[in-house]
RNA sequence: GCCGUUGUAGCUCAGUUGGUAGAGCAACUGAUUCGUAAUCAGUAGGUCGGAGGUUCGACUCCUCUCAACGGCACCA
């Protein structure tokens, strides 16, 4: 006889087993109505579960973060049978839910056309009408392979083979004649679905997520609980995609790419002061921090790269040249290059931890789909450093590094970083014991700062392990910046070795590290993350001083004069143009201060000053404001808080 | 690389069933000298991504190709 106990501890008593939708049917109709789900102990369920035993149970209603989940996932089997009514022959594979919205992929020789998606976003709020009662089937395995072959599925037979475990409940959701394999939960009926849905885009996507298997189409779409919520979404898109450092780069003439070049950047001055910045910025940091910054060569004997590994791994991804019958490749990373300086003059325990910096110009041939703005380039330059120590030296150097990294990133305003742990892929070079080592030797170091962390098997480098400090872009994608990898490999395949105390040689660990990754990536993510309102530190332009008439056109470069001498990024506007004009298109350039000058300023020997954010500061003298600029700048502070 | 979409003036875009292109902003010229998000008038500007083909005729149709965009796979 269960005693279902409330979230809010009050507890109710049944004589039998009671479905979900029973109990809350008991609590109130007008609970009952909105009942879309259950969590009894802590699962979801569907509202049809019946519980027969004492148990905790929360009603899932619209109102609650689980139904985004549960409407996502009917949202995709409302689509899957739309697409099937609709273009009968159409195979159906997988369709979660994800964030924001829910995707299936099906197999059908004729792709799906915009205007496809039309039609089956209409025959779903037709399906959504029928409000089909949703019910949950469990099958018999073999029955269900024999069904879904007996339909041409030839998908779902594979996922009841080989993706859903053996012993586990196989479950069969119905909602009118279509019916699909999934564990559920769902809602009762398609009805409850509402109508905060939208079929956003097709896109390939490769059947179990292997590009040797058939090319899928998928289709996107998002879903909520109800129309305004939809409409709120898609508005915040909007907004997000107004952030696109594409678009702002295009906007602030920072930089733009061409035919000639795909996946390379030409830098214009604004982009290029945003370039040096960063790296005038990494260069002190790493001074700081016991680094040695070198530079090496952009091309390098081929054999070099074949004892790296790197041809092998790599070795269609990289650009080569030849000069009389030698063979060449241009250099798709610095370590190689570090450890020949490494190995020049022989190295005693004495000259470790040794830390080779350089902003390294890496070119890679990057599979042309991959290309995207500044984010994945087939040349960026690396602020990268490699760490020549011993097995004892590990730890602190990694927990060093993990130091700075968020010093660094703090410093640039980020407060979200998603930490990973990437570890041993399948191809790869080393045995499994240093493997083991160096696993630990990362994931030690992340517990010991106590970071949240995840863990990505099989995603590490060839050579090593490594930790990954993943920014988001303004549509949430996820790109790795910074960087620690430990390798216990390379230094030993390319000859590197140190005296140590015992007088023996011994091979030296090697940790690849770098801070903010690729410096073109970073600098499209700090775009978008300030939606191109950079601090002042960053502004390519600082201040635009602008005059009201031509009488105030010599004390305007007096001022510009005197604050470029402060080393202040500073430019003039002295065109024939109304103040307005003037102030409207430095604003929307997103210059974080104009300073605007008229004969009352003249006469003063002051400038007014107005924030890009539209703050009137009032006026005052050259050398007040010089002072409060260079203040700011010093500080590394947002100057403006605007979006 | 794979699937899909897109590619027209410096930028943002329009261009009906094939009959050799249009707007706004920017640019240039002139007038205006003005106090915090667009002063007015005029002028000029494009081998319609590239190469082939079909056609009397192609920005419009076909083939190939390049690039960008959205995903997937990849990412030292």
């Amino acid at each position: 006889m269960p005693v279902i106990t409330l979230p809010d501890n009050s507890k109710r008593e049944f004589d039998r087993p009671v479905s979900v939708a029973e109990v809350a049917a008991d609590i109130g109709p007008g609970l009952a109505k909105a009942t879309l789900a259950g969590k009894v102990d802590g699962k979801l369920v569907d509202a049809a579960y019946v519980i027969e035993h004492d148990a905790e149970l929360a009603i899932v209603t619209g109102r609650d973060e689980e139904a985004l989940e549960l409407i996502r996932h009917d949202a995709a089997h409302v689509m899957a049978q739309a697409v099937q009514e609709l273009y009968p022959g159409t195979q159906v594979t997988i369709g979660p839910a994800i964030e924001n919205g829910f995707y299936y992929d099906f197999a059908r020789d004729e792709p799906f056309t915009p205007d496809d998606l039309e039609k089956i976003e209409a025959r779903m709020h037709e399906i959504v009408k029928r409000d089909l009662p949703i019910e949950r089937e469990v099958w018999d395995r073999d029955e269900a392979k024999k069904t879904f072959a007996g339909l041409g599925e030839t998908y779902k037979v594979e996922i009841i083979d080989e993706v859903i475990p053996q012993g586990e409940e196989l479950t069969v959701y119905r909602q009118g004649d279509w019916f699909d394999v999934c564990r559920g939960p769902h809602l009762p009926s398609t009805g409850k679905l509402g109508d905060g849905f939208k079929l956003m885009k097709v896109a390939g996507a490769y059947w179990r997520g292997d590009s040797r298997n058939p090319m899928l189409q998928r289709i996107y779409g998002t879903a909520w609980p109800n129309r305004k919520e939809l409409k709120a979404y898609l508005h915040r898109l909007e907004e997000a995609e107004k952030r696109d450092h594409r678009r702002i780069g295009k906007q602030m003439s920072l930089f733009h790419t061409q035919e000639e070049a795909p996946g390379m950047v030409f830098w214009h001055d604004r982009g290029w002061s945003i370039y040096l910045a960063l790296q005038q910025y990494i260069r002190e940091k790493l001074r700081a921090h016991g680094y040695q910054e070198v530079h090496t060569p952009q091309v390098l004997d081929r054999s070099l790269w074949e004892k790296s590994g790197h041809w092998d791994k790599f070795g269609d991804m990289i650009f080569t040249t030849q000069s009389e019958n030698r063979d060449y490749a241009i250099k798709p990373m610095n370590c190689p290059a570090h450890v020949q300086i490494y190995n020049q003059g022989l190295k005693s325990y004495r000259d470790l931890p040794l830390r080779l910096a350089e902003f390294g110009s890496c070119h890679r041939n990057e599979p042309s789909g991959t290309l995207h703005g500044l984010m994945r380039v087939r040349n960026f330059v690396q602020d990268d450093a490699h760490i020549f120590c011993t097995e004892d030296q590990i730890q602190s150097e990694v927990s060093a590094f993990i130091d700075l990294v968020f010093e660094v990133y703090r410093d640039f305003g980020f407060d979200q970083v998603l930490v990973a742990l990437s570890t041993r892929p399948e191809q790869r070079v080393g045995d499994d014991a240093l493997w083991d080592k160096a696993e630990h030797a990362l994931e030690k170091a992340l517990n010991d700062k106590g970071l949240e962390w995840k863990l990505q098997p099989g995603e590490g480098a060839f050579y090593g392990p490594k930790i990954e400090f993943v920014l988001k872009d303004c549509l949430g994608r996820e790109w790795q910046c910074g960087t620690m990898q430990v390798d216990f490999s390379m230094p030993g395949r390319l000859d590197a070795e140190y005296v140590g105390e015992d007088g023996n040689r011994h091979v030296p660990v090697m940790l690849h590290r770098a801070i903010l990754g690729s410096v073109e990536r970073f600098i499209g993510v700090l775009i978008e993350h300030y939606a191109g309102h950079l601090p002042l530190w960053l502004a390519p332009v600082q201040a635009v001083v602008a005059n009201i008439t031509d009488r105030q056109a010599d004390y305007v470069r007096q001022v510009e004069e005197s604050l470029k001498k402060q080393g202040l990024r500073v430019i003039s506007d002295l065109r024939n143009e109304k103040i307005g004009f003037k102030i409207r298109e430095h604003t929307l350039q997103r210059v974080p201060y104009l300073l605007v000058i008229g004969d009352r300023e003249v006469e003063t020997q002051t400038v007014a000053v107005r924030t890009r954010a539209g703050e009137d500061l009032g006026s005052m003298s050259i050398d007040a404001l010089a002072a409060r600029l260079a203040e700011e700048v010093a500080s590394r502070g947002r100057s403006v808080l605007e979006d």
